[in-house]
Formats: structure tokens, sequence, C-alpha cells
DNA sequence: CATAAACCTGACTATTTAGACAAAATTGGT
DNA sequence: ACCAATTTTGTCTAAATAGTCAGGTTTATG
């Protein structure tokens, strides 16, 4: 359980991890594994109500009745894959501070932000779901830790715009900015990949995509982009 | 109809209008648009497979059996609720050329956007559902229409990009970043509106946000911003 | 190898679902 | 008032659903 908010939202009492010899067993890692990603595939596609436990079964390849002893409920099922994403999240964004460099610190965040939609399309996905279906059950966490996050971010870009160091934007629009335009290509990628013609993501369009709003976004905010390491070698690492 | 795409996509054969003495009904209309508008929300909130004919029923106070005997199925149904959502799309937006001034262009249409956004909250947050789960029903639409408009804006820019009236940027990318950024407040409003510890959006926001983004992407794209009239005096028309 | 805890699973139940249908009610024109 | 087309609605059905449960199987340890 990463956050309180969650567990207040619902009756989240997962059928308890076994304490005696069993307790932490390669087949229960790998079914639980399963299972979760299976959850996550069957809600991204359907929906809460519209996902089956039966069908979640069928794609983990188990008995439903097995779903049901690693899970007491669905919503038990649900919470803990909306926990997985969170604890994603929470893992994957460093704090900044005022002494940072701006233009440093968003083009790294933009690049990061599209590489986790990049590599966890399926949570960012599942993620835009409850936040469009009015968020059920994550309002206590975007309430608290959520709010609480953005408003330190703010805060520090408040204070480069005070120091002169870009330019004047609203800091939490522009959160709100990067966060829509980088989340755009992990869950609308159908609509993307099928305008562009392509059948999925490679590497060089992540590549050109982060460019591309790293750009745009600082040249938005009055920065130049930052000398980036160049790509592939690793040689020059000293700062100097 | 309003498109090809969809009519194949499905057995769409919404209950034939009546050709007698009834055809135009004032409390037939009045089903319908109840019909409809409570589909919308439930389909919203709930996805497609989660939504069922009596929850519809309920919201538009009329027996199940009614929604039946007005649309031949759940399927037909949704049908429907997109093709409206297409048709309120393809009506909104003008044709650009490239002899129209780059910034103007793009100011519009960002503030159109995000009009549409506002007005229609709804029909924007189904889209949004249909593309993230795959876009099962609108594929067709994205591969035809969708991607045939994108591609004479997507040329116009260009073109201006050729002449060196803005920045060199991905067009295409440009397009999708202006999508994504202004649908955000329709489709996030539950985490825009929470972080933001507002209850819901009102005129003046709309207007802060529409600023904020003609304002950093412009930027973003080396444009000045246009003159833009003074909101509410319509007295000087005359262009000098 | 004995045993107890952990795990697996087929069969069952109560509820909800989309859709069908027939009989009733309403309508507008004659 | 009468009629035929249109609209309304209660009732029925077959399928799908979440969750239960009892009994069987596997596993680690003494």
């Amino acid at each position: 359980m990463v956050n309180k908010a969650l567990e207040n939202a619902m009756d989240f009492d997962p059928n308890e991890t076994p304490t005696g010899k069993y307790r932490a067993g390669k087949i229960r890692d790998r079914n639980l594994t399963n299972i979760v990603k299976a959850a996550e595939e069957e809600f991204v596609q359907h929906g809460y109500r519209g996902t089956s436990i039966q069908a979640i079964a069928d794609r983990a390849q188990i008995p439903k009745a097995n779903v049901h002893y690693y899970f007491k409920s669905k919503s038990n099922l649900y919470i803990a894959v909306l926990d997985n994403l969170i604890h994603l999240w929470n893992n994957f964004f460093d704090e900044i501070t005022e002494k940072d460099d701006p233009a440093v610190v968003l083009d790294e965040f933009i690049r990061k932000k599209v590489e986790l939609s990049y590599t966890h399309p399926r949570a960012s996905k599942l993620f835009a779901m409850e936040i469009v279906q009015g968020a059920p059950h994550l309002k206590d966490y975007i309430r608290t830790e959520m709010r609480q996050w953005v408003r330190r971010k703010a805060a520090v870009i408040d204070t480069w715009i005070e120091q002169g160091r870009m330019a004047n934007v609203d800091s939490m629009q522009l959160i709100f900015l990067i966060w829509s335009s980088t989340q755009h290509y992990a869950d609308f990628d159908t609509q993307v990949l099928t305008i562009m013609n392509r059948a999925e993501y490679e590497p060089d369009m992540i590549r050109d995509i982060s460019d591309f709003l790293s750009q745009l976004i600082l040249r938005g905010c009055g920065l130049e982009p930052p000398a980036r390491p160049a790509p592939q070698t690793a040689l020059d690492d000293a700062d100097a």
C-alpha cells in the first residue's frame, strides 16, 4: 500500500499474504504478476464495470476461482492495480529546488514523462480512464498527495520566474501542459499512430517527440534548450 | 449519418423514422434527445460495456423497453452517440489556407478548441474514452477523414515554415500538441479542478487557459500573439 | 513419511443483463 | 366515432455476471 488515500477509498484488504512456509513462492509471484497484468489490460480496454473476472482469468490462463483466491473481490483487484500505478509514478520523479537550472529541469521532466508513457502505456491509459470517468477511486489521492506535489513544483517555478530566469507563465498551467502533451502519446497512441500511418512507436519517434516537446515548451518559456549529452557515447562523463 | 466510416463499422440501422402521420412529433424529438444525452453520460462514466440500457432508461426517465423502441440495440445507440460527436467536430473547424496569418490561425484554433472542450465536455470525454480503449468503433474514421484533415492542416503549416513565417517545427506534432493540451481541460477536468481546488470552471478560467496556451505555443513557434479584439466592446469593428 | 498449511478448481447460486414480444394506449386524419 | 399507424410498457428469456464453497492437490518442514 503506497498511499493512505487509496486505503480509505475502499475495503482494500488483499487476501493476506500467507505467513507460513509458502510465504514467497515463485508460483505465487508469477500468478500475482500475471493476474495484475491481465487485469490492467482488461480494465483499460473495457473499463472497471465492463471487465469480467472471467476475462481476466482467461487472459492470465488460470481458472476464475483462482483470481478470487488471490484477490478477494473485483474492486480489490482494481485497487491493487491502481496502487501499482501510483507507486510507479511516485518513484519516478525527483524533487527539484530553486537552485536547479529551469531549462535542465523542464527538459528532463518532459523527457522522463515521455519515456514513462512509452515504457508503461497501460498504466498511463488506466490512469486516464480513471480521471475521465471522474476519478471515483483516485479523488482522495489527487486532493492530497498529487495536489501537494503540484504545489511544490509550482512554487519552485514561481521562484525562477521572480528571479527572472524564465518567462512569466502560470506555473500550474505549465505543469498541466507538460502532463497533457506528454501523456497524449501513450493515451491516444491509436489516434497518433493511425494518423501517422505507423504500426507502433519506435525509439526514433520517441526521441523526435521528446525533442519537439522540449524545444517548443522551453522556447515558450523563454528558455534555451540545455546542452544534452551526445547519444550513445557515454565516454565524456567528466564535467570540464 | 455523417461519415461513411462509421456506417460500415457496425450494423447501424436506427429504427426507421416513421413515415406516416407521427413522423416528427415533439415527444419523439424530446425522447430521442433525452435518451442520447443520458446515454452520453452513462457511456462516459462506465464505458460501453459497463453501461446498461436500464441505467440509460432510468436517467432518461422512461421505461427500458422504450429505449429499445427508438434504438434497436445498445451498439446502435452507441453509434448514434458517436455520430453526433463526429458531426459536432466536423462542423466546428474551418479550413485554412497558406494565405492566412499563422499567428491568427493558431490562436483561433487553440481558443476554439478550448471553447469546444468547455461547452461540450461530455463529447470530448466520450471521444477520449473511445481512443484510449483502442478506438474500436472509430478506427476507420481516424484512418480516413481525420488523417486527411490533419494532413491538410499540416501541409499549410509546412508552407508557412518554408516561407519563413514561423519557426521550423514538426507540423503534425504541433497539431497533436494543440489537441492534447486543449482537450486536457475537458477530459481531465476532475484532476485539474481538484488540484486547483475549484468546484467547476468559470469563464474567467477558460480565458486564462486560452491565453496561457495561445501565448506559450505561439511563442514556441516563434510567433507574436495576434492583436485580439478587446473583450466586451464590439464597437470598434472597422479596420483602420 | 506424516502432516498441516497453502494452493487449486469445478460446480453452484443469486443477480443482472440485452433483447423479444404482445398487448395496451395514444395519436391524427377521415 | 372510427381506424390504422405509432408509441408505450409490463413481462419473459437466455446468457453472463461476481462471488462462494467444498473437496482435492501440492508443498515445505520436522
